[in-house]
DNA sequence: TGAAATTAGTTGACTTGGAAAGCAAATTCA
DNA sequence: TGAATTTGCTTTCCAAGTCAACTAATTTCA
């Protein structure tokens, strides 16, 4: 039962890679048919909560360096899904605001991220999927 | 105690994505003094391992795509990490083996990478750590 | 006040990764 | 056998990410 096949497989930074490559590749795989990156699609989510977001906090939230970020929207916007706003306090900072098609396209992915969502928390007994994500989130 | 933050939070491909964000970010920032990629070090301790394994083979044993890591290899070679073998078997086949450089730079780095998962594991509750690795092992 | 320091966001040069095409060896099977 | 197919790995071209430098707005404090 200790038996290894791959002499990696004890790290948790090596599970966890591998479990985060597995997701990802099939949640790229759904997103595709909308034409969007998975992480366009959580900056849309952020967007869609309500308070407004300084790119600085956005980048945060969406797991994002800041450079990322900036070329992400200049795509975003040029796709037509968010514009910016000069934040009024504080010129220096950007309120990034969805549009309605971006409201539009962010329900419809949204959609295909929880089927996904769904389909994982299949291959889990009852309560470990909750218990998976407590576990990961005291990582973050 | 329900109360989001992030509206994300609840996603599993989020919470792992977030997790998987800050292990690798500090393990890069351990694996810098050694002047090696996470993935260079994957490789290294599947090449260790003992069993020749073809490209393919380490392909996914490291978490890369072929050509990621046709490239991934190159830059290993010209750093004299590890150098490619024909198979003798099929001439397609590539053995990639570990130079004595290679296998000290390996010892040396997976030093770090120990301190890593013990400072990590004490994130954790006694038996948590290893069930976490347990339930990430079932999405890959 | 206003010069110096800090902060927010972007840009530019460079590196890395992915999809698809390419090449060569091995296998299939008529 | 040998033409057609498949397999293993690499290359090419392009998209996306990083680090460090940059611009502009704000804050600090002498």
């Amino acid at each position: 039962m200790t038996t290894e096949l791959n002499p990696l497989g004890n790290h948790l930074s090596y599970a966890l890679a591998a479990a985060h490559r597995s997701v990802t590749q099939a949640l790229t795989v759904r997103l595709k048919k909308h034409g969007i990156q998975i992480e366009a699609w959580r900056v849309m989510e952020c967007l869609d909560a309500g308070t407004k977001l300084s790119m600085g906090e956005l980048a945060k939230q969406a797991l994002l360096n800041p450079p990322a970020l900036s070329k992400l929207v200049d795509r975003m916007v040029s796709d037509g899904l968010v514009h910016r706003q000069i934040a009024t306090a504080d010129q220096r900072q950007i309120n990034l605001l969805l549009t309605n098609l971006g409201r539009r396209r962010m329900l419809q992915v949204r959609q295909d991220v929880e089927d996904e969502d769904r389909a994982l928390a299949e291959q889990f007994d009852t309560k470990d999927g909750a218990l998976l994500i407590q576990l990961l989130s005291q990582l973050s």
